[in-house]
DNA sequence: AACCTAAATAGGAATTGTTCTTGATATGAA
DNA sequence: TTCATATCAAGAACAATTCCTATTTAGGTT
């Protein structure tokens, strides 16, 4: 664990939000002035394969990272992008939940949903009466 | 509906699997020798945005897709790459099993798996066996 | 059938996000 | 100290996609 690595994490862990490589960059530079962008891939790939962290990845925008390790989904919206955690009602397992070809060995999974969040419905909205 | 798209729609179709634009670009040649990758990527994205097929990318790689216009989720082998089409037959419904601040406006939302494919899991108990 | 206009295309340059390379630096073990 | 190993900074390289521009085409209108 070296200053750097040290450095990615506490900024991951420190605003529970989906930041893009080159925005934990920009906030760990605050910390770690000298860090470079290479550097902080390489920590977030070193966190995630620790399973300290998670990648999410909305389409084909740049890859995020998720501090958050409980089980969840997530949302995207498709108006200004932002990136929400869904939590889990209770604990299930997938194959609870969906029914697939049981040749097929299940790793892991992923949900995400997409559609409008408050604050953009909200200005579309207003939008509207004008 | 032009040449190009009528081809790349085809080439879509004739092989329902899951093809990157490079992919599809070398199969469509076979039709339209003269066209171009750019206009690839741009018939795929006017097929998709008319639902005449879906985007599907598994992380970080290339984009892929996918003719299947059925609802259903993806899996990835990790260990070969390849992309199956899963029927979703989901036994709850999301609001069972997520919860949703009831502020968001959900317009869709999509699932996939990771693990092994039965041929690569065959392969390695294989392997073992030695 | 010739004409017109907006849309689509080919080709290549540019951009974006990520990974790789290299040499320097640090860390820990012998 | 000396060596081996891992990490780092900096920037080049890379892959996937988008953008740009001149040219061509589709398809509706005379």
């Amino acid at each position: 664990m070296t200053d750097q690595r040290r450095a990615v994490y506490d900024v991951l862990m420190g605003k529970r939000d989906h930041p893009t490589a080159v925005e934990v960059f920009t906030r760990v530079r605050d910390k770690v002035p000298s860090i470079s962008l290479a550097t902080v891939y390489n920590c977030l790939e070193t966190l995630t394969d620790c399973g300290l962290a998670k990648t999410v990845t909305d389409e084909r925008g740049p890859a995020r990272y998720c501090p958050n390790l409980d089980e969840h989904a997530h949302f995207f919206c498709q108006t200004c992008g932002i990136v929400a955690d869904i939590p889990l009602r209770s604990r299930r397992h997938p194959q609870d939940v969906w029914e697939f070809p049981k040749s097929l060995t299940i790793l892991r999974h992923e949900v995400s949903f997409r559609g409008v969040c408050p604050k953009c419905a909200a200005k579309t909205k207003a939008a509207k009466r004008n």
